[in-house]
DNA sequence: AAATTGTCGGTTGTCGACAATCGACAAACG
DNA sequence: CGTTTGTCGATTGTCGACAACCGACAATTT
């Protein structure tokens, strides 16, 4: 498997810890929680894209049998986020510059049919009010973190509202990625304030039920993400 | 496990069977093929919603081990056919009437998109003659299943066109269901020629470059097939 | 030197056995 | 009689070991 990895960034790696309250009691399956840690650290871009995942080396580590393992990498295979080769290895799914552009693609998908949805159904969309605040509060604190953390709290509101399970959970699995792309290219050039400005127009059309404007707004604010240096993504070859 | 069922139809089920053309020689994992024979057991309706998948008698039934039934059933699982409760078991995943709704609307999300992106690129889109053609025959033949598998050829090829990979992948992930549903309920009513006829109007929108007229068609093709009886679908309850 | 073959390390695939958990029923207790 | 407790069967969760497979390199042959 050396030669699925180019460079040895095995070492300084620290997975996300163990976080369960209380200690010894443990009722969710190891898998889950093994699945979580490791999703974790691959869409926060701890585990960069190409990197090789051994279910050996991540068992010895994690003082677990190579079985929750392999079922918490299967469960990301299923997210999408590693793909496996048999009998030669596992490894974070490398981001060619179509998947990104794909995948913001899907996300405008998902997000315009929510909208669609809200307005059809006269759905209230004045729950999205808390979610713009918090981004317009942390854009004039200067907290990116915040406010990318506000922004995914809107945009998951939109998908909720929408009521349509199949779309959430849909939404859920792109915006996996959507997480792990904005962690690799950690681009600070984009203005805060701009980003937090989208919001009101958007829910302002929704509650008046302008549905050409806000299908239009929401288009509008996806797309706007898009560009990204592809050297920031680069895993390994092919 | 023996309340998740409710009536014991374990008796006759025949599994689709290993049609490897040359016997002795297999090279794809058996979890891989196991989880195909599943699958098609699901999505023909074979293995109805609610049937209970207990490894150990999968197990021997098919002479392997429980490992290979354990990734497969997972597989499933990240298909959506199959749920899984710890500690209790398996079953292929029940449907709802508002998860039959949901999964035409994810098709139809993912087709008016396939046909947008065809008109803003400028596809050509003769490839869709095929397929077409195929149907009609069938249709005056009588032929049902061929004229359900040149209609999924036809759908199939529109997302093709659009030449967006994980849109493809989307789609082939909903349209598992979408075959469920159609296998489980047998539903002869709608006239053949009806569903085939519907088609060529589609492509010849495509052809001209009538966005408006193209996504008003298809949109309207996709929705035509929602109806159906929840009776014919029913699994386990809850 | 070139091509073929053999061998080896590394990784996943598969296996059989045991532990953990859940639901239901029986048993004991008030 | 009602409630609690214990036990049991069924099922998945986890484990450690071995087999199958791939890629690369050395050994052998021509």
């Amino acid at each position: 498997m050396a030669d699925l990895q180019h460079e040895p960034h095995d070492d300084g790696l620290v997975l996300p810890p163990d976080t369960s309250p209380l200690g010894p009691i443990e009722q969710t399956p190891l898998k889950v929680q093994i699945a979580d840690r490791l999703r974790t650290a691959i869409v926060t871009g701890k585990l960069k894209p190409g990197a090789v995942l051994v279910e050996t080396a991540l068992a010895e580590r994690m003082n677990v049998s190579r079985a929750p393992i392999r079922e918490a990498i299967q469960i990301l295979e299923n997210d999408g986020l590693v793909e496996t080769v048999a009998y030669k290895g596992r490894r974070v799914k490398p981001l060619s510059v179509r998947e990104v552009s794909e995948t913001y693609d899907m996300r405008q998908i998902f997000e315009m049919r929510a909208v669609r949805r809200i307005i059809e159904r006269k759905i209230p969309a004045g729950a999205l009010w808390q979610p713009c605040q918090d981004m317009e509060r942390a854009a004039q604190a200067g907290d990116r973190e915040g406010l990318v953390a506000a922004d995914e709290r809107f945009h998951r509101m939109l998908i909720t509202l929408a009521d349509h399970q199949l779309l959430l959970q849909s939404w859920n699995s792109i915006y996996l990625r959507v997480h792990q792309i904005m962690a690799l290219r950690n681009d600070r050039r984009v203005p805060l304030t701009d980003i937090a400005a989208n919001h009101p127009p958007i829910i302002r059309a929704l509650e008046e039920g302008d549905m050409d404007r806000a299908v239009g707004l929401i288009a509008e604010h996806t797309r706007s993400l898009e560009s990204f240096d592809p050297a920031t993504i680069a895993g390994a070859p092919q």
